[in-house]
DNA sequence: CACAAATATACAAACGTTTGTAAAAAACTC
DNA sequence: GAGTTTTTTACAAACGTTTGTATATTTGTG
C-alpha cells in the first residue's frame, strides 16, 4: 500500500507537504498540490484512516445504534442516514442493542474506542435514562431519534407521536367505537409516553373520558400484545390503538380467538406501518412514520452540529382492520 | 483517557511490559501481570484500538456486507454472526450494498482501509464476478454466504438451494399441479442457479420434463415477480415456484387480477420464509433457510480460518397457497 | 562463589498520519 | 539591492500501541 511518504519520495518533497496538499490546505502552492494529486492517483494512494484517526484523535466513523436492524422502521432510518452521511465522507457503523442495556453499553464503548465522530442512537428498552450514553461518549455529538431522553443534551429527531396517536384514536372514535383501549409500550420510552398522551387527549376531546383501566402497557411484541389484548377484550374494549404493529398482530389473533370479527366487533390500529400491514387479511390500519426522512434529518443534524428537537409528521393509513361501515 | 504509559508510570515499569502484561504474554511475571491488571482496572483503562490497529496493521473489525439489512434473511444472518464474533472479541461493521456494485466496492474499500480482520459477504446483484472483492481485500480472509462466487477462494456458507427447490417443486407436483413454472432470480447468483437446477431436476425426475419456456428469470422483487407471473399465467402455468417471497407476493396478486383462485387454480411457493408469509391470506408456502445458523457458521468459518463450502439445509413450510386438496 | 542458563524487564523503533514551528524561497517596498 | 513581508516548504514531534533486541535480574549448577 502506498503511503504519503512514498509520494513525497517520488516527488522529492516531504510527507507533510503531501499531507497538506491532499487535505487542500492553502499553505501549499497550487502547482504542488496538482502534482501531488496526480502522483497520488497514479500510485493508487488511499489515505490510511487508522493512522489518520490516531493522529487526529477522532475518526470519520459515525455509529448508529438501534435496538434491531430488521425492524422496518430502523432499517429505513438507517437507509436515510447512511445516504446523507456517506456522501459527506463519513463511514457508518451499525450496532444492534437487541433491546439490552449491556449490548448498548458495549456498542457505545466500541464506538468511543474507535474515536467515532458521533453517534446516532435510539436507545434500548432496558435503558432507563441516558446517563450511560453521556458518560461513555463524553462530549462527542449525540443525535437521538424516536426513543429519546429529553434531559440528554444534543439534537433529537422524533415522530409526531402525540399528534399521530391522537389522529389514530380520533379515527376509531369517528368510526363509532365506544370503548377504546390502548396496547401501550414502555413508559421508559418518550415515544410511547407521547403516544399514550395523544390517545388520552383524543378521548378527552371527544368527551369519552380517559380510563387508566384501558391502558395495557409494556406490550410491543406479538406475544405481549396478544396477552394484553385478551385482557382488553375481557374488559369489554371494542377497539384498540396499539403502539406497535407486532402487538397489533397479536391483538388481531386474540380477537379472532375470542370469536370477534375485525373490524365489525373490534377495531384495531397499529403503529409503524410495517410492510406486511398492507398484505394481510384483514389488512391492518397503521400509524406510519417517515423513517427515511427521519434518518436524513438526523444525519443533517449531526453534520450541521445542530441541536434541539425536530418533529417529523406521522401518517395514518386506514385499512380494513378499523374500517367499520 | 488513560494510556498504557500512564499505567507504566504509576507502577514504575515500562509501557512495553504493560502492553505485554495486558496481552497475557508469558514473558511477564504473574505478579507483575496481576499488578498491571489491577492498576488498569483502577484507572479505567481501555485499549485504544486505533493505535493498536495502526501498529498491528490489522484490526479486530469484521465487516459484513449484505445487499439490504432489512430483509429477514440478512437481518437474521447478521444476528447469528454478530453473536459469535462479538463473544470472540471482534467488532462488527455492517455495510449495505443496496444491490449496487459501486456501493459494494465503496464498502469493501472502507473496510480494507480500516484494516478489517476479514469480511463476510453476500454480493450484490450487480456483481458479476468476485474479482473486485479479491482485488480490494487482497489476502484478507473472505467468507461468502448465500450468493457466492465459486471461483473465489475462501470459506463459503450456502443453503441447500438445489435440494430445497427440488423439494418445493416436488411438493407442487405431488399436489397435482401439471404445468409448473418458476419465477427465477438472476443467473449471476449461484443461489438462484442452484434453485433453478433443483426445480429442473424435480420436473425431470417426475417425468414432467423441463421446458425453458416456463422459466421467468430476473424476478425477485414484487414488481418483476408480478410481471413475470402475468406472462406465466398467459402461458398456461397452473403453479409457480418463486425464488423469493416478494416475487411470490407479486405472483399472487397477478393471479388474483387474472381471476384465478389460490391454491385451487394456481399453486404458489416462495423462498425465504419472510415473517409475513405466515400471516397473509392465503398464507404463503415458502422455502425457508436457517439464516441465524448460517450466520453462526460463517462466523465460525472465519474464526477457525476454515475454507471450503458448508451447506445448511433448507425447509419447506407448506401453507395455504399451495395446499390444493 | 563464580559462571552459565533461564527468566523478566527495559529500550527503542515502528505503524502512517497530522500539525506547530522553523527555515527557505519568493515577492514587495523604499 | 538591502531589508521586510509573504508565501511555500522542510523539520520534527506526536498520537498509543506493539514487538525485536538488548540488558538486567533471578535461578540453577558444579
Amino acid at each position: 500500500m502506498t503511503t504519503i511518504t512514498d509520494i513525497a519520495l517520488a516527488l522529492g518533497i516531504t510527507p507533510s507537504t503531501v499531507s497538506r496538499a491532499l487535505a487542500g490546505n492553502p499553505r501549499v502552492k497550487e502547482k504542488t498540490r496538482l502534482a501531488v494529486e496526480k502522483k497520488a492517483a497514479e500510485m493508487g494512494y488511499e489515505r490510511n484512516f487508522v493512522a489518520s484517526n490516531l493522529r487526529k484523535g477522532r475518526s470519520n466513523i459515525v455509529g448508529i445504534v438501534v435496538p434491531r436492524v430488521r425492524r422496518e422502521f430502523f432499517a429505513n432510518f438507517i437507509g436515510g442516514a447512511e445516504d446523507v452521511l456517506s456522501s459527506a465522507g463519513y463511514n457508518v457503523i451499525i450496532c444492534q442493542s437487541q433491546e439490552s442495556l449491556d449490548s448498548e453499553i458495549k456498542a457505545l464503548k466500541a464506538l468511543k474506542n474507535y474515536r467515532a465522530a458521533g453517534v446516532i442512537i435510539s436507545h434500548s428498552i432496558e435503558s432507563k435514562d441516558g446517563n450511560h450514553i453521556r458518560e461513555i461518549m463524553g462530549d462527542l455529538p449525540i443525535v437521538q431519534f424516536d426513543r429519546v431522553f429529553p434531559d440528554l443534551p444534543g439534537a433529537k429527531v422524533v415522530g409526531a407521536n402525540c399528534d399521530g396517536a391522537y389522529q389514530a384514536t380520533m379515527h376509531l372514535i369517528k368510526k363509532g367505537y365506544k370503548r377504546i383501549g390502548t396496547i401501550a409500550g414502555y413508559m421508559s420510552c418518550m415515544a410511547f409516553v407521547e403516544r399514550l398522551a395523544g390517545y388520552r387527549m383524543a378521548l378527552e376531546d371527544a368527551g369519552l373520558g380517559f380510563n387508566k383501566k384501558y391502558v395495557y402497557p409494556d406490550s410491543i411484541l406479538y406475544e405481549t400484545g396478544k396477552e394484553s389484548a385478551r385482557k382488553a377484550i375481557a374488559d369489554g374494549c371494542d377497539a384498540l390503538y396499539c403502539c406497535g404493529d407486532y402487538a397489533a398482530l397479536g391483538a388481531m389473533d386474540a380477537a379472532r380467538e375470542a370469536g370477534l370479527r375485525i373490524p365489525e366487533d373490534i377495531g384495531i390500529v397499529g403503529t409503524a406501518n410495517e410492510f406486511w400491514a398492507d398484505i394481510m387479511t384483514p389488512s391492518l390500519s397503521s400509524l406510519g412514520q417517515h423513517p427515511f426522512d427521519m434518518g436524513q434529518a438526523a444525519a443533517h443534524a449531526f453534520l450541521d452540529g445542530r441541536t434541539g428537537t425536530e418533529i417529523i409528521p406521522m401518517e395514518l393509513h386506514v385499512r380494513q382492520s378499523s374500517n367499520k361501515q
